[in-house]
DNA sequence: TAGTGGTCTAGACCACTCA
DNA sequence: GAGTGGTCTAGACCACTAT
């Protein structure tokens, strides 16, 4: 490992930044006079550099050189783990029931999300997610049956749906929405709280090449708080 | 630009990937061949699969090849937005207004993150944002007065406390922390909603250089969301 | 120990944009 | 038009780890 390396350039640029050596908003030195300052080559300081305007904590423009971003956005980068490893990362052992399973046609506001034809049927199927029994999260979700082979029997005696969704139909992008909600009275009786319990909500939406797949609400626990470093 | 980029080249492989043509968890070609078939440089391909595994689609280990990751992680990226931003961006006009503001003791639970000594006097800042005049969100903040320069009175005029401090005292790292709560009376008084409606609550904590800064919570209007895409 | 990814270099050319 | 970042290349060496 050389002395300079982008990491350890990254990482003293920052340490000059923070320490205010460049106010914000203010020009750094342009990659070559860095590269002669650290005694490496260009490419490697436009690593690090590259690195640091990916974390949007300097604005790099063409002739223009490169800033100290002048209004940081605070960036988290949030993990979304399949619920199992979410419990069974607090020692608590993961199991889940599905409790409701039906082919229906959706009501017009999953339709809309899934980009469905009137009157066509889809998949429902409700899931408890349980930590040492206790419930954890209660889980809502429509699937556009076309775009998803047929869901094995077999496969939900191992698998959630969730999990069983990732490991076949996977690489799909979506959204995800976080929001907080009163327990109606349904989700309230799942996870044996009481209604009108404030409820940290996850909405998520995915589609594969234009191809609805699935949409879902997660109810967890009240309690539950999703944390990141910043 | 060529016909081949490290951009082009990732997506390429995105696409390979999506449509099935390594299962998931298998072995995918090593640079040296893919170089080869895309024709560039084995550098090219090389940050291509680094930007893949960055977003956790692949997984590379030395000596043993790159891998289709077996499990996704899926990962949301969110930019939290100074409330300013995030209230000008839907049209509306935003406001501010303190409405505390007190140097005290403070309770034992904020003593403990910001790792005060005892009996040891912090800021207290209350702060309302309004959309349109309307409640958006109610701050509570606590802010370690020998780590942060003296907060001018004129600077409240112009800023938030919090735009001030992202603007005096950037750069610091943080946790985030996402949850749902009850409004108390007094969180419902402010945000003109009702006692025991659901809110959406961001908890933050900064710090700089082993140096606690402050510690808020932003109570969000119920309705609101934080999206994202995935 | 061999094979893979991780990184650096020196040089080159291009793309953008500011003056 | 000139100066900055963006990118590619060909080659080299290193670091890790599966076998």
């Amino acid at each position: 490992m050389a002395a300079v390396s982008h990491h350890s350039i990254r990482q003293s640029l920052l340490e000059r930044i923070q320490r205010g050596e460049w106010p914000l908003g203010a020009l750094i030195p342009g990659e070559v006079q860095l590269a002669e300052e650290y005694g490496c080559a260009r490419a490697t300081v436009n690593r690090a550099l590259q690195a640091l305007a990916h974390d949007g904590l300097v604005i790099r423009k063409r002739r223009g050189g490169t800033r100290v971003s002048p209004l940081p956005v605070r960036q988290a980068r949030l993990e979304i783990p399949i619920l199992r490893e979410q419990v069974e990362a607090t020692g608590s052992r993961y199991t889940h029931q599905l409790t409701a399973r039906r082919r229906t046609v959706p009501p017009a506001r999953v339709r809309d999300t899934l980009q469905l034809p009137a009157a066509v049927k889809a998949l429902y199927l409700e899931t408890m997610h349980l930590a040492d029994d206790r419930p954890f999260a209660f889980e809502t979700r429509w699937i556009n049956a076309d775009a998803v082979p047929e869901l094995p029997d077999r496969a939900l005696e191992q698998y959630s749906v969730n999990e069983w969704l990732v490991r076949n139909v996977p690489f799909s992008s979506g959204n995800v929405s976080f929001s907080a909600v009163s327990a109606s009275a349904t989700v309230a009786r799942a996870l044996e709280t009481s209604p009108n319990a404030a409820l940290f909500l996850v909405e998520r939406t995915t589609w594969r090449e234009a191809q609805f797949i699935t949409t879902t609400k997660l109810f967890y626990r009240p309690g539950y708080a999703l944390t990141s470093r910043l």
